[in-house]
Order: structure tokens, then sequence, then C-alpha cells
DNA sequence: CGTCTATTTGAATGTACTCAAAAGCGGTGG
DNA sequence: CCACCGCTTTTGAGTACATTCAAATAGACG
């Protein structure tokens, strides 16, 4: 199991000594994701915490015209989660799936509780986590807000080049709030404005 | 000071001995907000978190056009910040205003760390309340990428009771993402669907 | 190479916006 | 008490941004 790079994340907050680490390290579960694989359907109870040692998901909610948006993605050092199911332990509403080939690490819901309970600095890390990721969401409440798709599509480019190489247009329009068809006339539009 | 709400707030997620209820009580400093009252200003930093006893609060930012967009409105019973400036205490983007007269308590941000040093449980208690905020805050996203304006109108009316009876038109236009004249036109639509 | 899906294109439509003006609604002072 | 002021809300006409639907084109993969 390549536990390198959640370590060096877990460090970026909290320090731990060693019985520690392998407390933390016991607690995982390595998991590979083909392309396109559902990781969690909506409607399922989210029962782990998911690292992206590589590759890179996104999750969605579909609404009652058959219609998915796009909520997250997540690429290789991020966590991801159906936050509210994990918290209630009821059912969700997200689906998460990967767009590339994935390795990621599982942390379960127990682990985790055992976790806080036996190294109260995971409390900390979690909480900071938690915070970086109500920073992110609340940026992207105000682009919606603020923003046009044109130059939201920009913003993205810059955060997601990733993204951009490997989810298919309809997901990121999604993730965008617009139609599949609209971003592909921006991205005309932007192609003219070049010269 | 009145103190009896913010403990009944903590007791829902840990429970503090009497000390640490004395601790955390001396680290709180009340304050009494009349309407329209600025309590933080975009471009300051972010220097406490405010718990609301009784009134309402708005965030928002204003963008490059003048227009205002409320990120949230916040309540008695509620926690809320610039929580980028916060964190990072770096000046922020959001002006957080009372919209009706409140009556407040301030935790500094050294005084918090203070608690997450002394009282760990602190940090469960913050880490809890992250998680509830970041579930609120994907919540109003999903609502914005799959709900009609109407629809999220009739979604925040009943959420924000409180809110539709203090706080101007253009306000909650702004939360909604809509120009006051559009949820104007709303309101005379549903007027006229009710027989 | 053929099939399937993803993307592009275009025309018609709709949802929400802009701008300008009118109406309503408190407060305040004569 | 009511007349006037400033501010909020409503209304309407014209417009813009983004959607829908349908069809054409391009790409990916067995």
């Amino acid at each position: 199991m390549n536990t390198a790079l959640i370590l060096k994340n877990v460090h970026k907050h909290i320090h731990l000594n060693e019985d520690e680490e392998k407390l933390f390290i016991s607690s995982l579960e390595p998991l590979t994701l083909k392309k396109k694989t559902v990781h969690l359907k909506a409607g399922e109870v989210c029962k782990h915490s998911t690292f992206i040692i590589d590759g890179a998901l996104k999750s969605f909610t579909v609404d009652k015209n058959g219609q998915e948006h796009v909520i997250s993605f997540a690429l290789s050092d991020w966590w991801i989660a159906d936050i509210y199911s994990l918290i209630t332990q009821t059912p969700g509403v997200l689906t998460i799936e990967a767009i590339a080939d994935s390795e990621v690490l599982l942390l379960s819901k127990e682990k985790q509780q055992l976790l806080y309970d036996k190294v109260p600095k995971f409390e900390r890390f979690f909480r900071i986590i938690t915070e970086n990721s109500l920073v992110a969401s609340q940026q992207r409440l105000i682009n919606n807000l603020s923003l046009t798709a044109e130059e939201r599509y920009l913003d993205f480019m810059e955060k997601y080049r990733f993204v951009m190489e490997c989810a298919p247009l309809h997901s990121i329009a999604s993730y965008l709030g617009i139609t599949p068809e609209f971003l592909s006339k921006i991205r005309r539009r932007m192609a003219g404005k070049l010269h």
C-alpha cells in the first residue's frame, strides 16, 4: 500500500509519532477504481472517507428531470465523500464515480471514529480539512452568483487543468451549471477571440 | 451575559465539566448590534467567530459591478464568520451586517485556539459545526444548480421564515441569485396561482 | 470499418435581466 | 394631521444570456 502521499497530507496539519502513524495506516484500505466505476451510489449510505492517491473522481446528483449536477471533482491528494450521508449515516443523494483510473484509500466511518477517540489530533486534522472544503464550497457559490458562464469556465480551467483533460465536456458543463451545448458555444467564442 | 443558549448549543455535540464551561464562558465577549450595523467589513481580517443569541445577520460580497451577493443569513443559535479570513488571518471578501437588532457573543481566534489546546473536545465541536455548514453550503449549491428561481424561493421561505419578515426584498433576491425586480414578478405569479 | 457516444452547430424559445417609470410606505417636520 | 422626502417594491417593454430540440460531425473503441 502506497502511504507516502496520505502521510504527507496528514503531516501538513498535525504531527504524528510512529505508533500513531501505524494506527492510522492500519485504518486504511486500498482500492483500485477503473474509469467510470461507481464508487458510491445515490440512495446508499456513505461508509467511508476516500483519499485519492492517483486519478480523479467526481460526485454528482441527478435531479427529477434526470439531469446530472456535478458537486465536486477530486484529484490526487484530495479527500471526497458524501459528507451529509457520512455524518448522518442515512441514505445520501450523491453518486461518486471515477472519471479516470484511480488509486484510492478508504477510511471507514468506524475507524475514523476510533481515530478520533484514540488520537484526538485527528479531530483537528479533519476539522481543518472540512474548513478548507467549506471555504472552497463558499467560493464556488460566490462564483456562481457573481460570474457569467464564460468567466466561470475560465476560472475552472485554471483550477482544474487535469480534469479538463480527462472529464467529458458534459461533466464540466454540469459543474459550471450550464448545458453542454452552451459550453461548446463558449469554447467557439473564446477560440475566435484568440486573435 | 446570557450564556444559556450558547451552552445548550455546545452541549448538543460535546459534554463539558464545570471548569471547562467556565473557561469557555470567560472566552466570550458579548456585543449588541443595532439593525444595519456593519460587524465586519470586506478587506478587514476576521478576528472572531460570532454566535447569535438573538436577532439576525447576513454575510455578503460586492462584485466588480457593485452588486451585492448574500452568502448566508444567520439566525438565533447559529455561528457566523468569514471563515476564509478567519482561517488564514488575511483580509477577507465578506461583509457581515445585522439585519435586525441583535445580541451576539464573540469568540476571538486566539481564545478559540487556546480552547483547542486546553480542551481538545472543542476541536470536535467546531469540526461538527463546520461539517454542518459544509453540508448546508453543498445543499445550497445543489439547489442553485437544479432548481428554478421560483423553486428556490419556495425552499427559502420554508427555511428562513424569520428572514422573510425582517430582510428587505433585495437581500433575499441577492441570496437567491436573482434581481429584486424578478423576485417581485415571481411573487405576483405565485399570488395568482393561489386559486 | 462500423457502431456508439461525445461534441458541434443552428434555429426557435424561454428564463431572467436592464432600464425607466410608477406606486407604495414609513418617517419627519411644518 | 397631512404633505413631502427618501427608500423599497412593483410594473412594463425591450433585450440578452442560456436552453431546448433536432440534426450534422467528429472521435473512440472493439
